[in-house]
DNA sequence: ACCCGTCTTAATCTTTCATTAATCTTTTTG
DNA sequence: CAAAAAGATTAATGAAAGATTAAGACGGGT
């Protein structure tokens, strides 16, 4: 279920700085996910919208700034914020050059931390309810999901809803399976004949957009479902 | 004529950090004006337009904070960020309450400086407000928002106050998907069956007073909303 | 009271899109 | 290898959304 509050991916390692941070911003009435390492928060975001994701710099297996990358190949404008203890210049470079909004020294003070986010969501398009708008690298496409688009070549075709919420959904999990079931409940909230029927006819159709890149494909997981595979 | 440089306005008292500054900023393609008080910046702001403001806190007469308050009364929307030695909470805090976008501690690294704007301007809204706030470029159309005039070719033609708040919503967001329900609450403050179909009656008209120029056209995103598309 | 311009409601036609159906192909399993 | 299940593909259908045009209502100004 959708709140209107502000949602805020928090990605910290550390327990002791992840469990305030994520209290005190809960405290202030945002709604914190809070995850620690960078391949939980790429699941987290394929599977639901945020409006910040606050990323740690330094983090065992995928430090922030290979994190920062990723998100924005999969999630483009989602803007993001560093945490950091090495104030080192050249990772404050190189932090907003990945396109961070901003780039927050440790110690944290959580004040500052929540006017500083403040600040930057007060600068962002306001969002329609309800649209939040997400857009996704596809290969050579782009899926501009608040506007239904899918971008080719300058070129763009305009996707029925159905379709830009599949392919969302199959964007979001590149690489990864995503069963039937997932994503019958997610779109039709429901898992009966009928409906799988439809999604064939849906992936039919996404197949017939996608087929200008061929290093892109929609695959079939005998009943289990499907994977939108990128060769990178 | 405007320049398509980035305009920067530089309010800082002390000679060498001033002169600085504003040499370092010149020589990365901003366009500088330094200025050392409240007084002298506003009477800039009076006659020019500008991008982002660049405040120091500690200034004899008129200190940061009192500036960026008098700078919201008068261009309510350019951003101003504070350059500060005094990195005490509670002026971080009052920096960010007053709507700072930023809030830098002396001493200034000048290429986190350049980063930060940077990273603050691209994250801008960006307005396709003309100059005088209600005038907006469509093609070769020019809507006249404060006369309520649709001008094409040295001609014009006068719109219902309905039809140019219509149109306002969708210059304002060109090739932005404007929702039903968003343009509804706007209009007409409600969101029933009748004025949706109001609605399509001014979508018609509008279509029609724009089919001069085939570059422009308002689409439909089923059962979401309505884009105004200009081809660039 | 009566225009006149403007907005709303109504009536009608067109388009869009999710679903269902029908048919063909591939994969799995015994 | 043959039958059954799952998937792919294409087309048909019907309901909902949108477009268009015309007629009615409303309100300010003279």
């Amino acid at each position: 279920m959708k709140t209107n509050k502000t949602r805020l991916l928090l990605v910290e390692d550390e327990d002791s700085l992840g469990y305030l941070l994520s209290e005190y911003l809960g405290m202030k009435g945002f709604m914190v996910k809070w995850v620690k390492d960078g391949e939980e928060a790429l699941a987290e975001i394929g599977q639901s919208t945020f409006d910040l994701a606050i990323l740690d710099v330094m983090m065992p297996k995928m430090d922030g700034f290979a994190l920062a990358e990723r998100i924005r190949l999969n999630a483009v404008d989602l803007p993001f914020l560093f945490l950091t203890a090495r104030s080192l210049k050249v990772d404050v470079l190189k932090g907003f050059s990945l396109g961070a909004v901003d780039y927050l020294k440790k110690p944290i003070d959580e004040e500052e931390l929540v006017a500083r986010i403040n600040a930057i969501l007060s600068r962002l398009v306001p969002k329609d309810l309800g649209a939040s708008g997400t857009s996704f690298r596809i290969g050579r496409y782009e899926l501009d999901g608040k506007n239904q688009k899918l971008i080719f070549n300058n070129d763009y075709r305009t996707l029925t809803t159905r379709e830009t919420e599949l392919l969302k959904i199959l964007a979001s999990n590149k690489n990864n399976l995503c069963t039937h079931k997932n994503i019958l409940l997610q779109l039709w909230g429901d898992n009966d004949y009928f409906n799988r029927k439809s999604l064939n006819v849906f992936i039919t159709r996404l197949r017939n957009y996608l087929k200008a890149d061929d290093t892109i494909k929609i695959e079939n997981v005998h009943g289990k479902g499907f994977i939108l595979r990128v060769k990178e």
